[in-house]
DNA sequence: CCTTTCCTGTGATGGTCGTCACCCCACGCC
DNA sequence: GGCGTGGGGTGACGACCATCACAGGAAAGG
């Protein structure tokens, strides 16, 4: 458990396209930690000096008004990384990341990061990649939050959901909480406009799994004034 | 002016720390191409296949919305670059492009782009460097359109747009329109909330130059909340 | 220079949504 | 079994802000 498994590296997106034995390299370069439910794994404004990657559970991205407030930037599970803008630019953490489940992650310091990306032309590839595949999302979502209202934010939320699991059903447990700070909303805002999708029977709620009835309702919905 | 000259190249970041010798290689894979204000340089879903850079002029990366309504991403000026995100991933142009002002750009086609990319670590680390500062401001941008009011976000927008030109005095010309559009919000709220500063002598406008009188003031607005 | 377009200022009005104040329910734990 | 905590449902109220409707003034372009 201490050394993760070839076969698990070569899930990760981040290292897909290298041969086994450079897997293996790497996963020597790592150590692995766990931190449980609710702890916080690194604070904005830290100087950062690690890459994680997620070997077991989930963790969000929150930034953290000066009041409480929280808004999720992204909820990572398993095969997920973090922490790489640090690595790449030296500045501080741009956001805090917390553990929403018991979790193990793995932990890859600077100086190897570096190195590995450096050498190798697939490496950087991938992380580019990933970057425009995040700025993408992120340049969506603020697309979202100006031109949508509120129940149309969390119709797109949901189709991104779902699409991710490539299932029409959402199993992972999101409370109306979580949504809310995923689409900069409140609690009960989520909790009405959620009982408008069941009670026009788009979408069918049972003990937290959230399955699409209706996927064409929810994408007229999403794009109402978009 | 069909050919840049290496001076020019060295000022963008993107090259930055590049040789001479393989900067007048970079111009010579490279075309001019002239863009009148407002038209539209790229579309939203197209298939991309260039990545510009901004010679002379500025132009502005815009999501539209179905009803017609814009969200500004950023505006974009000389010695800036844009359009590597589909060459990257070779999705589809993520946002529109359009010219703010008559405008100069230099077009690079993807084939030449990616060779230069694989082929020097300087050019890959650049460009690593810059989607790192871009997903930071996105994610700030976030931030702000969910914990900050209308007055906050113009605030922070101020002080952002004075940093990125050291210097107090915002000389670009603005128009509440635009900030409307950048922040996600209507164009007389701007105008009120502009009212509002001027009043507090938090800043002095004299025609389409914004100068920050109270600098501390601004920053304690746009934090009130985050 | 004059006309047309673009930009700004300001009032009135209403909708969306955050907030507060409760309620009940399910579940895990002692 | 009680009990506490976390999640969900709902009503009332008000704030913030979009929208509509003008009006005046600057600027751009013939």
């Amino acid at each position: 458990m201490t050394t993760p498994t070839a076969d698990f590296l070569a899930t990760v997106p981040l290292l897909s396209g290298l041969e086994r034995s450079e897997l293996l390299r790497f996963g020597e370069l790592t150590r692995e930690k766990f931190y449980p439910r609710g702890s916080v794994i690194l604070f904005e404004n830290d100087p950062g000096d690690s890459l994680f990657v997620v070997r077991e559970g989930r963790v969000k991205v929150v930034l953290i008004g000066e009041d409480g407030r929280e808004v999720i930037l992204g909820v990572l599970s398993v095969g997920d990384h973090f922490g790489e803008l640090a690595l790449i630019d030296d500045r501080p953490r741009s956001a805090h990341v917390i553990a929403m489940e018991d979790s193990n992650l793995l932990v890859l310091r600077r100086d190897d990061f570096r190195r590995r990306v450096e050498s190798s032309p697939t490496v950087a590839w991938s992380l580019l990649m990933e970057l425009s595949r995040r700025l993408r999302r992120a340049d969506d979502k603020i697309g979202g939050l100006v031109l949508l209202d509120v129940p149309g934010r969390i119709a797109r939320l949901l189709l991104d959901l779902s699409e991710e699991a490539r299932n029409p059903t959402i199993e992972k447990a999101l409370t109306h909480q979580t949504i809310a700070q995923m689409i900069g909303a409140s609690r009960e805002t989520v909790s009405r406009a959620m009982k408008e999708f069941q009670d026009a029977h788009w979408v069918t709620v049972e003990r937290r799994r959230i399955t699409l009835a209706d996927r064409a309702a929810l994408e007229q919905r999403a794009q109402a004034r978009l």
